[in-house]
DNA sequence: CGGAATCTTGACCAAGTTCAAGCGGTGTGG
DNA sequence: CCACACCGCTTGAACTTGGTCAAGATTCCG
């Protein structure tokens, strides 16, 4: 797969305080520079993987070049894991990311923390379900917006790792569309925007009634 | 939750010869007239749920009364394990239905096979993410189709049990729309109605092909 | 400073929604 | 047994949201 040779690699000390579940065991961390693929369609499941420092795309891709986002990973949050041996997705670093890297064995030792991790990111993928299936443009930019901000503990500066691109494709719309709402956004007040990458949510309250 | 009194419950055999993964232990069977919650959202989970006869819709409901199915559930496959402790569904029966129901001991003792049914669930949704995002209304629909024929390994002719709103809530479109490709498609001779709720598949690799 | 990406904005267009009417089967009461 | 009302489905016409295409603006970097 991919040579461990070109990968920054060390050893990772347990117990990082990074928020979400944790597997035991020695493992390691790996660093990957932006747009770099961590697994693609086809490669065998022999591990899984937590974000240290950066931000991971999850996507699929369709054979006219469509592509849907399935979910990105911050730090803290666990990914790699799928139903049967090979992946059916993508991943792939959005910015530099570092990442550390379970093995087949510590992800059979622990099938119960496995368990709960499946189970939300199951929760996640069906809490999108109605976002992409019954939400508005707008609405849709808002739940992403709050859903970013909760992942980070609520905070209310957001730096974007990923590009209206990237954005576009996770919520099925286009670039155009969702730049479109931000500006509507702007407008409003609901959020300011120093430059495209820095959102600052000025009305939570807004932000969070406009999600339904 | 919902009194064993006013259901018709029994005694259910071991290896039943259904398809889907099976949980051991003796359970019981239920039944469930056609329109009966099985769970709603809020309820504490402490089963899950194996379709013997009949079918399930799991759905959300947004403040507004919009809907989103999450999926349909048919004989032989397993629903009802959430994230957390309480569901955030709702799940009900389509027509006359009869459930094999789980306890919570029996899913405590069998996590490895919960895990593939987790993944299994996850992997469903994350696909269903692809077709609700990026494609259009017949590809849905083809789709819709080809994977109803799929889970019943393959059979051509179909029984909807599920109605037009059923149906355009669970690929995000509205009855109209749904209707309307159900139309083309019948004039395209790619399947053909016998009512609004036979289907028969004429030409597979035409509908596989829309799917993209 | 120049060039390439990324992002924004505008004008037009099309897919799908909305609204409204009609069809067809089913069940019920006169 | 027929008339009628009801429900789910289909069809048509007008409309709206978001997409497409094209042109600028901005940022990022060498």
């Amino acid at each position: 797969m991919y040579a461990a040779s070109n990968l920054t690699e060390q050893r990772f000390a347990q117990s990082h305080g990074l928020s979400g579940a944790q597997l035991p065991g020695p493992h390691l961390v790996s660093s990957y520079k932006a747009g770099r693929a961590v697994y693609a369609e086809g490669d065998a499941i022999d591990k899984c993987y937590q974000v240290a420092t950066g931000a991971v795309r999850v996507y699929r891709l369709l054979s006219d070049g469509r592509r849907q986002v399935v979910s990105f990973h911050l730090p803290g949050e666990m990914f790699g894991f799928e139903a049967g041996s090979n992946h059916r997705f993508f991943a792939e670093a959005i910015t530099e990311t570092r990442l550390a890297v379970f093995g087949r064995r510590s992800m059979h030792e622990r099938s119960q923390e496995l368990l709960d991790i499946a189970l939300a990111g199951m929760a996640r993928a069906q809490e999108h379900l109605l976002v992409l299936g019954r939400q508005c443009a707008v609405e849709r930019i808002a739940a992403f917006l709050a859903d970013l901000s909760d992942r980070q503990g609520g905070v209310r500066q957001l730096r974007l790792p990923m590009s209206r691109q990237d954005i576009a494709d996770y919520l099925g719309l286009t670039i155009e569309t969702v730049s479109r709402v931000m500006t509507k956004l702007k407008e409003r007040s609901v959020i300011a925007l120093r430059d495209a990458r820095t959102v600052n949510i000025m009305r939570l309250d807004a932000l969070r009634s406009l999600c339904h």
